[in-house]
DNA sequence: ACTTACCGTAAGTGAAGACTCACCAAGCAG
DNA sequence: CTGCTTGGTGAGTCTTCACTTACGGTAAGT
């Protein structure tokens, strides 16, 4: 999960989702040099959000099932554990309709 | 959710989850000094995570429901708009991977 | 009023990391 | 083989940021 703490690294991780991409289609995109594309993408494959496959010269990254699933359940793992006092709040949110809003009572 | 990317603030956070708290008390909880603690939770503050009530010369932060509810709804936002394409797989945990799980390591 | 407790802010330090350029390895075409 | 393309790595720079100490300002107690 600190592994999207980047923008940059968000932005290219998203891109991956939608299809793969090779290093080169990826730098002429962004506003920062292709070594620093392949920096992102080593962290993005250390943290298991990524696949590598070669073709050729070239290698195609695309995102991984797997590591997006595990993800997805430490996303929804903090958010049972951290928030459990605003479990309701958080599950109609307040802008829109009927917005039951209720602070939990904490005592001192 | 910047806000939320360094592991001593998401902590004094949870903590707020639960109760209210006042800065001193806080700064007992984390081997950090009392300022180190408020300027987390002006980080948190400014994020609109968090609600500051004056008691005296102490204040009692908390943590705010409308900014979890915005919190939560940019998650779910980028989880629907960043991971459509494994919506699927992120339903359901990796027990298993397809067939093509074959790591490549012929790199030298 | 003085004293003590609580807290925010300013200034400075140190480590983390995002970025660049330069270099080198691997694959394809001639 | 040479030449071109693709891309990973190392070294170095620079910005960001979490942290500290020092200080000022407000509230409550005496």
């Amino acid at each position: 999960m600190d592994a999207l703490g980047d923008p940059t690294r968000r932005a290219i991780f998203e891109l991956l989702t939608r299809e793969e991409h090779a290093v080169g289609e990826l730098a002429t995109q962004f506003p920062i040099s292709r070594p620093a594309v392949s920096q992102h993408l080593r962290v993005l494959v250390d943290a298991g959000l990524l696949t590598v496959r070669r073709d050729g010269a070239r290698r195609l990254y695309a995102a991984d099932p797997a590591g997006i699933a595990l993800l997805k359940a430490s996303v929804e793992r903090f958010w049972r554990d951290a928030l459990v006092a605003f479990k309701d709040v958080a599950e109609h949110p307040p802008a829109q309709q009927s917005p039951a809003e209720q602070p939990p009572e904490e005592e001192a």
